[in-house]
DNA sequence: GCCGTTTTCGGCCCGACTGTTTTCAGTCG
């Protein structure tokens, strides 16, 4: 992807720039480095921004201007950049491996590329462990140990963690803290508070009286490995799960202004600085000060925007793409929260591939509150998960029937298929069968080789065919295994929109499908919007947060969700 | 190299921790 290799290429230059001693201010390196981080923090194609708007939206990017606008514009022509190219000469070194190593930055790196010829991870293991990094100048033998730790960490190779997988892991956590150590509040902060569908760590933010005591009880906590930086405000451990946790501790009076700085993102927080720069402040992790140093406000980051003229942002929006301009003319639009929900739309039981009986999912269900839910079970040419023909289908929507009675209203089964949207666009079941049901859920399953144009085109089809309520997994990503495949998401919400069937946004940890950009890219053409959760358990009920957050992301609101309707409007919406 | 209620020049986010540096540079988030 572009978008990686080009945020690569900055950071390298910025690094080579940084160690070339030329003439260069450390704000062009940084210029370089903010590129960067825009490049690889946006979840659309750069190639795709160019493609449509050429430089000039290039520009529009935060960060990037002429300059850079144009070495963008020049490596997706011609598959190169110049100025990387020529510094690359000079420094034939692998950076972007080396960098990743704990503790080695521009400087150090060269060092040890001027000295011992380390030039990537290969020779720097070699170099660590011939015992040669100890008697360079500026390193010694704790440094030493140190890269030879981090470099068989790397060689386990950790990716980003899922949502899904560290949001529990961080909650238990927080739990042990407040329920075990001296202190007052504690808070998940980071890209977990923001919802990210993978995070890098894990951030928890406490308050307390006893900083030395809770570090000590954190660092000694079930799960952690072993401490990589231990002070007295911050620590970072290394957990057995494999992603590492920092702990910052901080007094209640700065609280809010903690949460405001470690919430991030990191972009967002550097425009929130600014703009305190502007009106004569200084904002950091301890609160708001005026021109002389003194504390204006730190408590309560409500109240810290406020003083910034800005709204409350939720943390869902805090990725600067737009929400700053929003918060200054308090025009935050009222998200979807957990609370509009109102059931599910997506889910399995055992007559397919799912392990419930629908039975438990109906008690599942009516256990989380809701009104309603949809048992929409694979079709018959999904053989590895036991898809039923029709009449399999007939003869398991007579118990739903039967089910339905016997819990007199206190939730409603609405009887409906994950049916295969086939190659040709046609769908899996007849629409004798279809017409019946309540909640027809299509989805692609097979054949995800095509062009874009063909499955665009087929997808299309099934949208048209009057039969479908909502498509699923529009993308069919899987988080850490598998790339979308090629459509045309404009395309898809278009028609969409024009056959009143409404895209999913499906909640299973791995897909978050679509994604917080597919949302914000494909909302222009208003269409409805399901969050689901794809359930094969009763278990799985409980990722309806990660989908409301990815919907978060999106700046959905709750008049665009189709299951935070109620019961009686959702049947007009389904009816075909 | 970017950017503008500081607008085409002259600024550019901010603080913590570590190791070896005898006072702080380098790295990290």
């Amino acid at each position: 992807m572009d978008n990686k290799a080009i945020s690569r290429m900055f950071e390298e230059i910025a690094d080579m720039l940084e160690i070339s001693g030329d003439k260069y201010s450390r704000f062009e390196i940084r210029a370089y480095r903010a590129a960067s981080l825009t490049i690889g923090t946006l979840q659309e194609p750069i190639e795709e921004i160019f493609r449509k708007g050429g430089v000039e939206a290039l520009k529009e990017l935060p960060g990037i201007g002429e300059g850079l606008a144009k070495k963008i514009a020049e490596f997706i022509r011609t598959g190169k950049m110049s100025k990387y190219a020529e510094l690359k000469k000079r420094y034939p070194i692998d950076f972007s491996s080396l960098t990743a190593i704990e503790g080695l930055g521009p400087k150090r790196i060269y060092a040890l590329y001027s000295k011992l010829g380390v030039k990537d991870i290969e020779s720097l293991k070699a170099a660590a462990e011939a015992h040669k990094i100890r008697g360079l100048e500026g390193f010694g033998e704790k440094s030493e140990e140190q890269i030879a730790e981090s470099l068989s960490l790397v060689e386990g190779n950790r990716g980003r963690m899922l949502l899904g997988e560290a949001l529990p892991v961080a909650e238990s956590m927080v739990k042990e803290l407040l329920s075990y150590a001296p202190v007052e509040k504690a808070f998940i902060a980071g890209s977990i508070s923001r919802m990210r569908e993978t995070v890098g760590d894990i951030d928890i933010l406490v308050t307390s009286k006893k900083p030395k005591e809770v570090m000590d009880f954190f660092t000694s906590m079930k799960g952690v490995a072993r401490a990589i930086v231990s002070g007295p405000t911050k620590t970072t451990v290394w957990l057995d799960i494999g992603i590492s946790c920092d702990l910052r501790v901080i007094e209640d009076g700065s609280f809010g202004a903690a949460q405001q700085y470690f919430v991030g993102s990191k972009a967002h927080n550097i425009e929130v600085r600014k703009i305190a720069i502007r009106k004569g402040y200084k904002l950091n992790e301890y609160g708001l000060f005026d021109k002389a140093g003194k504390p204006v406000e730190g408590a309560d980051e409500t109240r810290i925007y406020s003083k910034l003229g800005m709204q409350h942002v939720p943390y869902e929006m805090r990725e600067n793409r737009g929400e700053i301009e929003l918060a200054l003319k308090h025009r935050i639009p009222q998200l979807i929260e957990m609370k509009d929900i109102r059931g599910d739309l997506h889910t399995h039981t055992k007559e397919t591939d799912g392990t419930n009986a629908i039975e438990e999912m109906a008690q599942a269900a009516i256990a989380r509150g809701y009104e309603y839910f949809a048992t929409t079970n694979h079709t018959k040419s999904l053989r590895i998960a036991r898809g039923m023909d029709e009449s399999g289908f007939r003869k398991f929507f007579a118990k739903v029937d039967l089910l339905n009675e016997k819990l007199d209203g206190r939730i409603r089964i609405l009887k409906g298929a994950e049916v295969d949207i086939l190659k040709d666009g046609s769908l899996d079941l007849g629409d004798k069968i279809l017409g019946e049901m309540d909640c027809v859920v299509a989805a692609v399953h097979s054949s995800t080789n095509l062009t874009s144009e063909e499955m665009t085109k087929r997808v299309e089809k099934a949208l048209g065919s009057g039969m479908a309520n909502i498509l699923a997994h529009p993308t069919g990503r899987l988080l850490n295994e598998r790339e979308a495949y090629p459509i045309d998401l404009d395309a898809v919400a278009q028609s969409a929109k024009d056959n009143g069937v409404a895209l999913e946004i499906n909640s299973f940890i791995s897909r978050l499908d679509l994604n917080d950009t597919n949302i914000l890219s494909t909302s222009k053409y208003g269409p409805m919007y399901s969050i689901d959760t794809d359930a094969h358990s009763t278990q799985h009920l409980e990722m309806m947060r990660y989908g409301v957050g990815t919907a978060r992301r999106g700046w959905l609101q709750s008049v665009s969700v189709l299951n935070s309707m109620k019961l009686e409007e959702l049947m007009r919406f389904l009816k075909k």
